[in-house]
Parts: C-alpha cells; structure tokens; sequence
DNA sequence: TCGGATGAGCGTGGTGATTG
DNA sequence: ACAATCACCACGCTCATCCG
C-alpha cells in the first residue's frame, strides 16, 4: 500500500541508493546502535563515545540520545557534520564512531550517511518524517540477535543479509542483469542499466568510448588511474551491489576482456570489475521472482530512491511515486493514457514521453513492471511506502526542454538526454566529453576517439567510405566540449587553443607536437572542420569563430547540445547524410 | 584495487545592512 | 522608528570522481 502522507517539512533526503560502504559486518554494528541490549550500543556508550566524542562536539549530547528510551536518533546526531578541510576532521556522530575508516579511527560524515542509507535501505532501520530519526524495525533486531561470537558473519546473518539484498529493488536489478544466459557484466555495463538512467545523480561512462581510450593511451600510470578513478555514479553503485552480492555469494567477480579494434589493429584491454551470477544467485533469484517453493518477497521502495539530485527531485519523485502507485493498484494493467490522467489529477501533469521513460527508469531500479496489449502490469509485491505531499512546485527549465525533446527525439535513444544535464555541470565535464563522443560515434555513423590528455583537442571523428561512395570528400572534425552551469562565451584562451590544434593538424610536425594525436584521423580525410559543443553558447562566441575561420583558412561552428541532439535525431532518421550534415553545420 | 576520502556545487537559512 | 528586503556568508547535503 502506498500512502499519500501529508508532512510539514519540505526538506527531503537522499535515501535508496549506496556510493561508499560494503563491509556487511559493519552495516550489521550500525544497525546494532538501534538495539538497546547490542554489546555494540553498550560499547559506544560506555568507551567508544567517551573517548572520541570531544565535548565540543557534542560527546554529551549523543550519550544521551543513546540512553533515551524508546530509542530514537535523528539524522544530525548519527551522520554529524563535516570539517573544512576535511583531513582535520573529528568525530561527532554516532555511526561516525561506530566504523573503523581507513586514515582515522572513524569515518566520516558522507560514509556515515551511506551506512544510514544501506541500513534504511535493507529495512533494518525505519525513519520517521516528522522528526527526522530513525529506529530499529523487526527486521533489524533480529539481525542484531543473530550476532556470533567474533567477527565472522554466522550462517543467520548472512541469511537476513541475503534476505534484505533480495528485498531491495536494485540488487535485484543487478541479479536479473547478470542472469541473463551467458551473462558477463562489467560495472560500466551494469552501470547503463541501473537506475534513471542519463539524469543527474545516474551516471554512467560509456564503456565503448572508454574502451577505446584505454586501447591508445600508452602510459601505463595513465592506464591504471583511468581504471581506477573513471567512474560514474551509478557504475559506482552497480560495483557496491555486485560486492554486496559477492560477498554473499550470489555474484562472482571475473575480469572481462574485450578485443577493441581501431583502424586496423586490435587491442586488448581487461576490465576488472567485471561479474557473473553463482549457482547461489540463481536460486536467489527465483526465490524473488516466486519461481520457486518459496513465498515471494516483497520489495523495499521508498519515495527518496526515485530521483536523487538536485533539480527536480521532489516533482520527479512524486510523478514517479504516484505512478507506482497506481500501477501497484491496477491488477487488470493500466495504460500510459490513463496514467497521464490519473496525474494530471494529483496535479502533476506531463507528456506521454516522459511516462514511458519513467516506467523504463522504475524497471531500471529493479521493479519488475510488464507490459501486455499495451497496459503495465506490477509483478512485485511492495512493501508500505510514504508519499510526503508538501510542495508541488512545477518543472523547472531544464525538465521543461527535456519534455520537449522527448517528442523531437524519435529515433534516438533517450539516455542522450542527459547530456542536457552534463552540459551545464562543470564538474562533469569527462563525463560530458565521452558522452558527446558517443553521440557521434555510435550514434551518427562517424569514425572517431575521444582523445583526452593535456595538449589534445577533446576527440576527434571523421567520415569514412560512405562519403566516397557517393562521391564526396571525407571531412574530419576536431572537437571541443564545454560544460559550463551559464552558457559558454568561448573566451578568447580557448579559441587560441582551438586554433593551435588546427595549426598542429595542418603542418602535423612532430617537433610541434610530439603526441601526435593527428594522427588518430583516417587516412582518407581531406578536408578539415572544428566543433565546439556546449549547452548554449553566450556572449561574443561568433567573433571567436570568425576569426579562427579567417585565421586558419578552415570552417568551423559552435553547436548547443539541443541542436547536436536534433541533428542526430535526423542522421538515424534518415533525412541526413554527413554530406548534409558538413552543409548544415560549417557552411550555415 | 578496495573501501572509503575529498573538494566542490548548490541550496538554505541566519545575520547584519539597507531600503521604503 | 520599524518592518521588509537584500547582500553576504557559513553550513548542510550530495555528489562524482579520487586516492592511500
């Protein structure tokens, strides 16, 4: 049953999902803090607290949360705060204290937030809104009882454990993943396929592009920090459940290795974080689906997993929850008209498109949703869940032209729409040059790296036989993205830069530029172009442009990320050859 | 690599200053 | 004199890579 819960606060947290923690024996200690009678809650309380907890940081304060019956604690007082700069941290919250971190003799306050995050996820601990805290469920005391002697989980434990993995909608995902005959996943693979995908908070690294990247970077420091740092968030979260399940013994980890071909030679590259499903897994498994003697069980959704970064967050959750909702409460299948009018009356109102993204984004989190004569079907059972109802502010700007494109989008996948969200996150800006080469790459038939590295242009692509068979020249395109929170100016120092790799590109001498990244081009480009693509461009960018073209001799563009996109769109369509393309884009 | 560790963006809410 | 508004800033939340 999900409720629709009226509540004062209008501040909701991040819950469902799981960057940093997979000590399973250590999620089993904070669960512990819930149980008055743990020998952990006595540990704490007695020598843990005392000795780290200096009183400026509240040591009395969390002593006495502990011993106030019933036992409740609130968010503050078990995640505490963090210190600026961060390497002079203290202690001052009671998971904090609870967990052993690696440079320290406790974690610090985001690690604390996740071992909340897991513990509420697997149903251990519940929370109540209109305090902010969290107490133990029935769950959880009995995972707490089942404790041994030392440090090893018992054979209960690993019981509940399991239980609870099952229960939670994205390991499960995980596990019908990697169910699949033959199945050989790795983090990026999982990664694409967890959670909503393409928007902010879920993201992913597009293995094809990073594969590639991997093959022609020659340096092997290079290589292992590209393998050990280049990850997005949700490949993050697929590697902690594939190690949760591990650990388990549900999943297996197995290096995968891929054959990468580039012009004419094949590189080999392994990626360790790779997974396949255990006979254990599989009978885990049915036991979820209901397959077998077991009684299925039911699933932990909460209302916070549905979307988690800024922006949008509340509608998107809402939308997202009520369309559980009704789902859920439809035996007989409903269809995405109803559902549209079913919102429209919550006050929630939206496109067609969107409600078909988002059911694909709830299969994505591990439900199991089917659809029959176009009507969805919830094959899962779920537990109780809130709906807090406080403000219900409209879309903002961004969800607004995502809606939109939705409608132009009809031959591309809409995954790319997060490039909307990445084009404007400076942070993200790897992430957005990789997806910006995919796009071209995968999507618009060109041939084409992402070159990455200092003194390299972002990637390059260029067209390859199919202009030739029509009796075209092949082109080549240099290519720069930018991902900046207000629009792009194109200062007048990355215009210049943009300008030295054209130079490099037209003498292509060695002593200019020992890397070489020229000559990633195919032999039978002739003719040269430059690109920069950005969310939006600002400012004096076409005088920039201009003078580069009068400079070099060349032509070039600056293209926002919605005209990429629809230009794409029209490539798959079939209304436009590169040729078409080259005119449109360089000669305006 | 593993299992956290870290700096940063963004929003919020408090504080004192400024305005009407 | 006074409430409303504003600018500023510290702090909390949440990443998205980073790293010992």
């Amino acid at each position: 049953m999900i409720t629709v819960w009226p509540v004062e606060t209008t501040n909701f947290r991040a819950f469902g999902w799981v960057q940093d923690p997979s000590n399973l024996r250590s999620l089993c200690n904070v669960t512990a803090i819930f149980d008055e009678s743990s020998p952990m809650h006595q540990l704490l309380v007695h020598s843990i607290i005392p000795e780290l907890v200096e009183k400026r940081d509240g040591k009395d304060e969390l002593i006495e949360v502990l011993n106030k019956r019933p036992l409740r604690i609130s968010y503050n007082k078990l995640v505490g705060t963090a210190f600026k700069p961060r390497s002079a941290s203290r202690c001052n919250g009671i998971v904090q204290a609870t967990v052993k971190g690696q440079v320290r003799p406790f974690i610090g306050e985001w690690q604390a937030d996740n071992f909340v995050r897991w513990a509420y996820a697997f149903h251990f601990i519940r929370y109540n809104y209109e305090d902010d805290t969290f107490e133990i469920t029935e769950e959880g005391r009995e995972l707490v009882r089942a404790r041994g002697e030392d440090e090893e989980l018992t054979k209960e434990e690993t019981e509940l454990l399991t239980r609870a993995a099952l229960s939670y909608p994205p390991a499960v995902r995980i596990l019908r993943l990697l169910a699949d005959e033959d199945a050989h996943l790795t983090k990026f693979e999982l990664g694409k396929q967890l959670g909503f995908i393409g928007e902010g908070g879920f993201t992913s690294l597009p293995q094809s592009v990073l594969l590639r990247t991997l093959a022609i970077t020659k340096d092997p420091s290079d290589i292992n920090k590209m393998k050990a740092d280049w990850e997005g968030s949700s490949d993050k979260y697929a590697r902690m459940i594939a190690k949760w399940l591990a650990k388990l013994g549900l999943v297996e980890a197995v290096p995968k290795t891929f054959q990468v071909p580039i012009q004419s030679e094949v590189y080999p590259v392994t990626i360790g974080q790779a997974y396949q499903i255990t006979a254990k897994g599989y009978m885990a498994l049915n036991h979820t689906n209901g397959k077998s003697s077991y009684k299925r069980l039911s699933k932990n959704v909460c209302f916070e997993m549905l979307a988690t970064k800024a922006g949008d967050r509340e509608y998107l959750r809402t939308r997202r929850a009520y369309l559980l909702k009704f789902i859920s409460e439809s035996k007989q299948g409903i269809s995405v008209s109803q559902l549209v009018e079913r919102l429209a009356k919550c006050g929630l109102s939206c496109e067609e498109g969107s409600i078909a993204d988002d059911i694909k984004g709830l299969i994505n989190i591990g439900l199991n949703i089917t659809s029959k004569n176009n009507l969805y079907y919830l094959e899962d059972v779920l537990n109780d869940f809130l709906i807090p109802t406080a403000r219900l502010e409209g879309k903002s700007e961004v969800e607004t032209i995502k809606e939109q494109m939705r409608g132009e989008l009809t031959h591309l996948s809409h995954e790319y729409l997060g490039l909307l969200d990445l084009a404007y996150d400076s942070k993200q800006n790897r992430l957005f040059e990789l997806k910006t080469m995919q796009l071209l790459t995968e999507e618009c038939g060109f041939e084409g790296l992402h070159l990455g590295g200092s003194r390299k242009p972002d990637g390059i692509v260029y067209t390859k036989d199919e202009n030739e068979q029509v009796g075209k020249e092949n082109y080549g395109i240099i290519i720069d993205t930018k991902a900046y929170s207000g629009g792009y100016s194109l200062p007048i120092s990355q215009a210049d830069e943009m300008e030295r790799y054209i130079g490099e590109n037209q003498t292509r001498d060695i002593r200019i530029n020992p890397n070489e990244w020229w000559k990633n081009f195919g032999d039978g480009v002739t003719e040269y172009y430059y690109l920069f693509v950005a969310g939006h461009f600002k400012g004096k960018y076409q005088e920039q442009i201009d003078r580069i073209n009068c400079n070099k001799n060349i032509k070039g563009a600056a293209v926002s990320i919605q005209q990429l996109l629809r230009i794409v769109n029209d490539y798959k369509a079939g209304k436009l050859t590169h040729e078409d393309m080259k005119l449109k884009i360089f000669h305006y």
